[in-house]
RNA sequence: GCCCCCGUAGCUCAAGUGGAUAGAGCAUCUGCCUUCUAAGCAGAGGGUUGCAGGUUCGAGUCCUGCCGGGGGUACCA
């Protein structure tokens, strides 16, 4: 038999109650359909309809009237308890419970708990992390790689075709920043103890070296000028005019050059992949900068040929968007820029996989860049792919400026991992003592699984403090506060979780049973009946967590179901419940709320313990 | 100079397409462990949402100007 799988999003469900309502009374519903939403306060009810007060104007009454006309011209069925109108218009609504609990059953029943696949699926092709293969990831990229994470296990789960393809920048100036280092300054010893430090050390020296010379181009005044001397100056300007050369050797597949490249690039991958299995991360492909190399000329030239570009100053090829907005296509030395390189990126993903949507998971700084680029490409041919810059903040350190070692220099991923593992350690072990002396049920685990509790836990921490952000402002990296372990962290729900399934373990339940065949949800209490509302409100929270791709909407989600679960916890005892039938019940709520913890903290990439 | 983003409680952040008395956590204060893990729960105080206007039934949210912070602005990516 065909199943037409109801949705359980309810704002929509109740959304759909309201349509043929507001039908008779205006010629498109639609925008006041969608002022259906959640109440801010429960006493309010669970949702309201604001759409009253709108439509005062167009229809010439009063809103309290119109409410009155909606509510009559409402079909309620079995969804909705008698509406009521309040304050200046307002709609409240409430759902009846009995209708609360057989959707939790239906959910309880469902492996995907109740969470319709997306209709239709669309092909994402997802661009994060990005590393630049020459240096150590450092916390600038944790944040792509997180959020791009969070959001290709999002879109997957919710039924779409997701490829994740990591732009590694394995080719660009940094590489010829870093072949000039090597050839002149490399200290054999350290190449061969640690290639990938000693490499960085190349890069950042090299660098340091070229950029005195652009700041102090750019200084303005004569007393910052005069902070290098003529000799300095022009040690600077041949270090970068011997960089650009090297990265030019290398477009143009000097043997030299290529075989350093070779020689370097899989000790950066072996770091690059350390890091993403300690993240639980993994791409479907790894595209890097050189593998669109071949393409860069036949781009150009197609560009050119399409009139999207043109030749600019000295030789170089442009595209001009208006008078000042330029973006360079190929430099007076032959090398191309990142903006070739990424058109070429669009039109391969383009051919192998034929998105509905590209999205690029990109630091803020990067907005005018890719503003140009989208409109470069639908320029090109392009105009059908949806093409989306996710942008976020800065990482910042506590003192409110952009996070750097004691000695200035970027944090390693490696070493900040880490340190949260050390830190989650201590803050666990401690509770557990501090547990045990107070007489608390603590479980006595092996170090083996005290470890992947530190792990989950620490790394845990780092993630949920991120993807908790809204992620288009900077956010302040502190430890102390992610492994602070109350309020909205990792912890506290990995805790919930652990203690929730502490219930199934010490009441010698099989969950297997609430799976299989759910009893009847009991929601005769506050506390019963908001958990399993908010338990329902899971579609939701995902549909909204998409719309802007914003992980921070699964957090908080998950924070409200958590706070919800803990009144639950602490008012309604589970295995001394007065009936069987009561007992049954709370155990579905229980297995449920353990189901949705660990399913969201599964699509922001964060692990559950079955016990802590 | 021009363009973009951001200013919300002492601190870090929320607030759905404009909705009801702007919410959380931390910190401060008051209670709660002979009942399923107190990394918990219940409660209190704390706000001219940077400033000044405007739009309307209603503005943290939209518009204008100003102040403050950050970023970008053709040969780094």
């Amino acid at each position: 038999m065909f199943l037409l799988r109801t949705s359980m999003n309810l704002a929509r469900v109740i959304q759909d109650r309201f349509r043929p309502a507001l039908a008779g009374l205006v010629a498109d519903p639609e925008p006041y359909v969608a002022m259906v939403k959640p109440t801010q306060d429960a006493k309010h009810g669970d949702y309201q309809a604001n759409c009253a007060m709108s439509l005062s104007k167009t229809l010439g009454k009063k809103p309290r009237d119109i409410a009155q006309d909606i509510v009559a011209r409402l079909d309620r069925g079995d969804l909705l308890e008698p509406p009521e109108i309040a304050g200046p218009g307002f709609i409240n609504l409430r759902l009846q419970s009995s209708w609360l609990a057989r959707q939790l059953q239906t959910m309880a029943a469902d492996d995907r708990l109740g969470v319709a696949p997306a209709q239709p699926p669309k092909t994402f092709v997802i661009d994060f992390s990005s590393p630049n293969v020459a240096k150590p990831m450092h916390v600038g990229h944790l944040r792509s790689t997180i959020i791009g994470d969070a959001l290709a296990r999002l879109l997957r789960f919710l039924g779409h075709t997701v490829v994740t393809d990591n732009h590694l920048g394995d080719w660009g100036t940094q590489f010829g920043m870093i072949l000039f280092g090597y050839k002149n300054f490399v200290h054999d010893n350290a190449f061969v103890q640690d290639p990938v430090r000693e490499l960085s050390r190349l890069y950042v020296l090299v660098r340091e070296i070229s950029k005195a010379a652009e700041d102090d181009d750019e200084a303005n005044d004569a007393e910052s000028r005069t902070t290098l001397t003529a000799e300095g100056r022009q040690i600077a300007q041949l270090a970068a005019d011997a960089s650009r050369k090297e990265t030019a050797k290398l477009h143009a597949a000097d043997p030299e050059n290529v075989r350093l490249w070779q020689l370097f690039m899989p000790h950066c991958m072996e770091e690059i992949e350390r890091s993403y299995r300690r993240l639980d991360v993994k791409f479907d492909h790894t595209h890097g900068e050189s593998f669109y190399n071949p393409m860069l000329r036949g781009v150009v030239e197609s560009l050119l040929e399409q009139k999207v570009a043109e030749p600019g100053d000295d030789g170089a090829i442009i595209i001009r968007f208006t008078d000042k907005n330029v973006a360079l296509v190929q430099k007076r030395d032959g090398a191309f820029t990142y903006t070739t390189s990424d058109l070429a990126t669009i039109r391969h993903r383009m051919d192998a996989w034929h998105p509905d949507a590209i999205l690029y998971v990109v630091d803020f700084r990067q907005a005018l860049h890719f503003k140009n680029l989208f409109a470069a490409a639908r320029c090109w041919g392009f105009d059908q792919v949806a093409l989306e810059h996710i942008s976020f903040g800065s990482v910042l350190g506590k003192d409110g400026k952009p996070i750097k070692t004691r000695e200035g220099g970027a944090v390693e991923l490696g070493a900040l991992l880490d340190e949260a593992i050390e830190r989650a350690a201590q803050v666990y072990d401690a509770n557990v003592q501090e547990s045990r002396d107070r007489g608390d049920d603590v479980p006595d685990l092996s170090d083996a699984e005290r470890r992947q509790i530190h792990e989950a836990v620490g790394v845990g921490a780092v993630k949920y403090a991120d993807l908790s952000q809204n992620r288009a402002s900077n956010y302040v990296f502190d430890f102390d506060k992610m492994l602070a372990m109350n309020g909205n962290t990792a912890t506290y729900m990995q805790y919930a979780y652990a203690r929730n399934r502490s219930i199934f373990r010490k009441g010698n339940v099989d969950v297997a049973r609430f799976r299989a065949n759910p009893p009847p949800a009991l929601l005769d209490t506050p506390h019963e009946r908001a958990l399993a509302l908010q338990l329902l409100r899971l579609e939701e929270a995902l549909a909204r967590a998409t719309e802007e791709y914003h992980p921070s909407e699964i957090t908080s989600y998950l924070w409200d179901l958590s706070k919800t679960y803990s009144g639950f916890f602490q008012n309604c005892p589970v295995l001394k419940a007065e009936t069987p039938a009561l007992r049954d019940s709370r155990l579905l709520l229980c297995d449920l709320t353990a189901r949705v913890i660990r399913l969201c903290l599964d699509l922001l990439g964060i692990r559950t313990v079955e016990r802590m």
